[in-house]
DNA sequence: ACTGTGAATGTAATCGGTTACAACGCCGGT
DNA sequence: ACCGGCGTTGTAACCGATTACATTCACAGT
C-alpha cells in the first residue's frame, strides 16, 4: 500500500540494498547514483518505515515514560525535561499514564517495553517483582522518586528540604507547625513525613498527632486538609507535603477567612511554575524537576547502572510564609 | 538476545504459530496447550515484540503529536486530552516538540510518520506542501488550532470569544480596551485580533492603534506588552489574546503599582487550570482544550474526513475585570 | 594482454512476529 | 471399513528494512 523501499528502487533502476545505502549516508554510493534514488523517493514520497528498521537494527530510538497520572505541574515539568533530553539524541518519547490499578500498570509495562528502547518510570506502587516479571532483562530502566533494590533511580534530598521547611519555620517563631502529608505509599511523601518528625522533635516543636493530616498530593486533598486543620488542631503554621496541596490549603485558608501568612503562614514542596504566581507567592521548596527528567534520561541511554546522589533540594522563600518581604 | 517467540515454542514442544495463536486469545488452541505456553512464556519472561508485531499487522498501534513546545499550561493540558483518549482506545503516545525551524520540522514529521498510525499536529507555521512533501500518503493527520485545505482540523471559536471580551469589557463602562496579541502566523492568533477589532469598531470604543501591542503567548511577552502599555496609551482595559500573556501582565502591573482590577481591568484567553489561582483570579474566555485533545485523536483513529464545527468558547468572569463580585 | 585491487552495486539471509494453507487425528454417520 | 468434517497444530511465506557476502567493473601496474 505504502510506498516501500522497492518501489523506490525499482524506479530509481537499483537494488533495495543501494537504495538503503543511500538513505544511510554512511556507506560508499556513488554520487550520482545517490542523487537519482533520492530525486525518486522524493517524488514518490517515499517515507521510510520505522517499524522495520527497528526490526533489523533491534533499536526503537524511543524511551517510554510511565507516569501515575499526567495531572499538576509536576509531571508537566518531568516530562519536558524528559522530552527535551530524549529530543536532543534525535530520539523519542513514547508517553504512558496509568492510575488503575496493578493489572492496568502492569500491562502498560509490557505494552511500553516492547516498543522502547530504555523506560523512565515514576510510579510509586511498583515493586521489584512486578518490573522483573513485565520487562524483557536487557531494557534499561530507571526509576523517579522511588528506589528499588537492582534499579538505578532519581531522587531528590526530600529530607533535608523538609527539615528546612520546620527550620525555618521555628525560627519565624512558629511552635505548632502543621503536616498535609502525602499518599501513605508514597515514597517522597514517607521521607518528608519522616523529616518533619525529626525536626519538630528536635526543634523542641509541639508534636500534636492532630498536627498531622494525610492528603494524596491533589489540590482537592490539599483543601479538605485545610479546612480540618481549621477547625481542629489551629496551627499557626502549615506544611503542605507538595505544591498542589499548599494550593488547595490556600484556597480552603482564603474561603474561611483566614489571612495567608498573617493568620497562618504556608509552605508547600516541589516549586512548581505555578508556585510563583499564586498569591501570596508561595514558599516552597525547590526541586529540580526538569533536571530530573533530564537525568533520568541521560540514565538510561548511557546505562551506567548506579544511582546518583539525591538530587539537592532548596527553600524558595516567598509570601506565604510570613518571613522576608 | 531477548526471549522470543521461537524460544518460547521450543520450551513449549510446540510451533510458533501456536504460541503466536496462544498470545491473540481470538484463535483456537486447546486449554491445555494455551496453559503450558503460557507458562513457559511467564518462566522465561518472554515480552512480544512489538516492533516485530507491527510489522505484519502494519498497525503500530500509536498516535503522534507533534507541538511547537511543551511549556504552558495550555500544552500539558492538551496532552492529557489526547493521552486520555489514547489510552481509552489501548493505544500508545508519541509525543515530539519542536520549535527550531522548518528543517526540525519536517524531520520530525518524518520520523514520527513512520512510527505511527496517525498523527495530531499542532503547528501553526506548517503549510499544505510541508504536510504532503513529508506524510506517506495514508496516514491520517488532524490538525489542532490551523486550518489547512485538504487537512481536518480542529479549531475554537476564536472570534466569539474574542468579541464576548471586548463587548463584557465594554459594558462595564471601559472605551480603552487594548490588545496584547499573539504572534503574527498564528492562526489563533489571527482570529482573536480580528474579532477584537471588528468589537472595537462595532462598539465605537476608542480604536487607538497604539492600544495594539504584539506579544508572542508567552508570559514574558506580557510582561513586557504591559510594561509598555503602562507607559504609553493607558488603557483603562487589557485583553490578552492568551493567559500565559495575561499572568505576565498581570505581574508588570503588580509591579508598576496598578492594582487590578482596581486601576485596569485584565482579561485572557484559555482558560487554563492557573487562571483560576493567580491573584486576583483570571477573567478569561474558556477553551475546552482537553476535549480538543480528545476530539482530535478520535477523528486520527475513526477517519471520517471532515472537519467538525469550531468547538464553542465560554467567557468566565472571575476577578480580575472588575465586573460579578 | 593479464592480473590484482578497490569502488560500486546486487543477492539473499535475517530480524520476530502473523497468518494462509496444509496436515493430522479423531469423531460420528452410513 | 470408509468418508466427511471439525478442531488443533505445523509449515512456510511474508511484512520492509539492514547488511554480510558475492559479483561486477574500471583501472593501474607489470
Amino acid at each position: 500500500m505504502a510506498v516501500t523501499m522497492r518501489d523506490v528502487a525499482r524506479q530509481a533502476g537499483v537494488s533495495v540494498a543501494t537504495v538503503s545505502r543511500a538513505f544511510n549516508e554512511s556507506t560508499a554510493v556513488r554520487d550520482r547514483t545517490r542523487e537519482r534514488i533520492l530525486e525518486a523517493a522524493a517524488r514518490m514520497r517515499y517515507v521510510p518505515n520505522a517499524t522495520a528498521r527497528s526490526l533489523t537494527t533491534t533499536a526503537t530510538e524511543s524511551v517510554g515514560v510511565l507516569l501515575p497520572n499526567l495531572y499538576g505541574d509536576f509531571f508537566s515539568e518531568l516530562i519536558r525535561g524528559v522530552e527535551g533530553a530524549v529530543r536532543e539524541r534525535g530520539y523519542h518519547t513514547l508517553l504512558s499514564s496509568v492510575h488503575d490499578g496493578p493489572a492496568e500498570l502492569t500491562a502498560a509495562l509490557r505494552a511500553l517495553a516492547g516498543r522502547v528502547d530504555g523506560l523512565v518510570v515514576m510510579s510509586p506502587d511498583l515493586g521489584a517483582e512486578a518490573l522483573e516479571a513485565n520487562l524483557p532483562s536487557g531494557l534499561p530502566v530507571v526509576l523517579v522518586g522511588t528506589a528499588v533494590p537492582g534499579y538505578p533511580s532519581v531522587v531528590v534530598d526530600n529530607e533535608a528540604g523538609a527539615e528546612a521547611v520546620v527550620r525555618h519555620l521555628a525560627g519565624l517563631g512558629h511552635r505548632r507547625v502543621a503536616l498535609i502529608g502525602g499518599p501513605a505509599g508514597n515514597a517522597d511523601a514517607q521521607a518528608r513525613r519522616a523529616a518533619y518528625r525529626r525536626a519538630v522533635r528536635e526543634g523542641g516543636l509541639d508534636a500534636d498527632a492532630a498536627l498531622e493530616i494525610a492528603g494524596d498530593f491533589t489540590e482537592s486533598s490539599g483543601y479538605a486538609a485545610a479546612q480540618r486543620l481549621v477547625e481542629g488542631a489551629r496551627p499557626t503554621a502549615v506544611f503542605a507535603a507538595n505544591d498542589a496541596m499548599a494550593v488547595g490549603a490556600l484556597r480552603a485558608f482564603r474561603e474561611g477567612g483566614l489571612d495567608v501568612p498573617g493568620d497562618v503562614a504556608l509552605v508547600g514542596f516541589d516549586d512548581v511554575p505555578v508556585a510563583a504566581y499564586v498569591s501570596p507567592a508561595l514558599t516552597s521548596v525547590h526541586v529540580p524537576i526538569h533536571e530530573m527528567g533530564r537525568l533520568a534520561v541521560r540514565l538510561v541511554l548511557d546505562g551506567g547502572g548506579a544511582s546518583p546522589p539525591a538530587l539537592p533540594t532548596r527553600l524558595v522563600v516567598r509570601e506565604s510564609c510570613g518571613s522576608g518581604r
